[in-house]
DNA sequence: AGCCTATTGGAACTATTGATAACTTTATGC
DNA sequence: GCATAAAGTTATCAATAGTTCCAATAGGCT
């Protein structure tokens, strides 16, 4: 009944490189097998999760082959060793470290959010331009200035920058902290980051072009 | 040199339905071309824009022409003109109203956020079950009561529900809010709400997931 | 005025990617 | 051990992205 380890095959490991699509897909897997794992649930097919998910069973199956076979055939999926798997390649439990850059309203809800402790990043430092700012605690934490930013990091490995600072300053702050070793920009700012820091990795948040596209379906309904 | 109006064509007024995919580049277009305005500019080529935003001049020129053609040959394209229209699509100045519904950390920082003005969407209440939060102000208004939702949600029209309340409660709270009448829900509980209020528009918003494709990328690169 | 040039509108086509369905294989459980 | 269930895998279909081409048309130049 327990799932063996050591026999994946799929095509991570031949090397195929894996579609932004399920890449994409993959955090709400996360999402529904903890979930699962929450309600004491052991085993799941894929049938039965695609009805959960709204998704189809052939889609589940394939995703999740793209990383490797991490089901049985006749038994379905069992629930811990999956979730260990999506975590596995998540990244959750590799202890990733971040900073909080901008301690406006958006990077304080930011830090507050459960979300980060749930996916297993720390958030280890915030800091912060302004005067008026600096010195105050935020989540258990001392808002720290930007002077400090280079000795902060080159102390520590910080592989993540939350960017909630106003947009003027993104630019600047990216070169600083990729010069120091960060590797990961979670970008709020709306500045587009990509060309400026070769190496890093950028993944922007326009929180407000959902909101949009909400309005626009609204729109069209009221037609 | 001024655009004239009047002149539409495309596949909107054809009736043909727009693929998803030219949707969600709608609200990338707008930031653009809002950039654009500041930058004083009036006029501009579907490449020079392509160069801007990284993308093919053909794709630009073929997703403005799902809604009709917003340029002029030999010329490019009115930025305040085509602004006007891409703002039309997304309902921009249609003056939606929207109520918070959770006045907690991200709450408070999403109303604080310039983000719905910049977006023509007036929020116009806020809301929450805790007596400890009612009462107090936030961004100029009085948190209410959850007890007054019908009421006011009854005395105006409301178009949007921003949902950031705990998700054990957005079920019934969507139930009521559909009830009288709003049609939008733009959802940060993580709680699955299509299927339960027919009629209703769900936007869901996971931020979460995006860190944890960040994730991914990082620990993929460090391999 | 009239020609030259730039640039969209639009169609048609290709390539790529993503999603679904169909089929094959293998474990499980009686 | 055999029937069944369900993953793994392949094939097919659909959607999207991107290209090419050409006609139409506005703007600028002489």
């Amino acid at each position: 009944m327990e799932r063996e380890e050591g026999r994946e095959t799929g095509a991570r490991i031949k090397g195929a490189e894996v579609s932004p699509a399920v890449i994409k897909r993959l955090p709400r897997y996360f999402r529904y097998l903890r979930e699962l794992i929450r309600n004491g649930t052991f085993r799941i097919s894929s049938s039965e999760l695609s009805e959960m998910m709204n998704v189809t069973a052939s889609q589940i199956r394939q995703d999740l082959n793209c990383f490797g076979g991490f089901g049985q055939q006749g038994y379905g999926y069992n629930v811990n060793y999956l979730y260990a798997k999506v975590c596995e390649l998540l990244g959750v439990g590799e202890g990733f470290n971040a900073i909080l850059i901008g301690a406006g309203n958006l990077g304080k809800a930011l830090v507050r959010n459960p979300m980060f402790e749930k996916r297993g990043v720390d958030i280890v430092g915030i800091f912060d331009a302004s005067p008026d700012v600096i010195g105050t605690t935020v989540a258990g934490m001392t808002v720290r200035s930007m002077d400090e930013l280079e000795r902060f990091c080159r102390n520590r490995a910080i592989n993540i920058a939350v960017l909630t600072l106003p947009k003027e300053y993104a630019e600047e702050v990216s070169r600083r902290l990729v010069e120091v070793g960060v590797r990961g920009l979670w970008n709020f700012t709306g500045k587009e980051l990509e060309g400026i820091c070769p190496g890093a990795v950028v993944e922007n948040v326009h929180i407000g072009d959902s909101l949009m596209t909400l309005c626009y379906e609204l729109r069209r309904r009221e037609e």
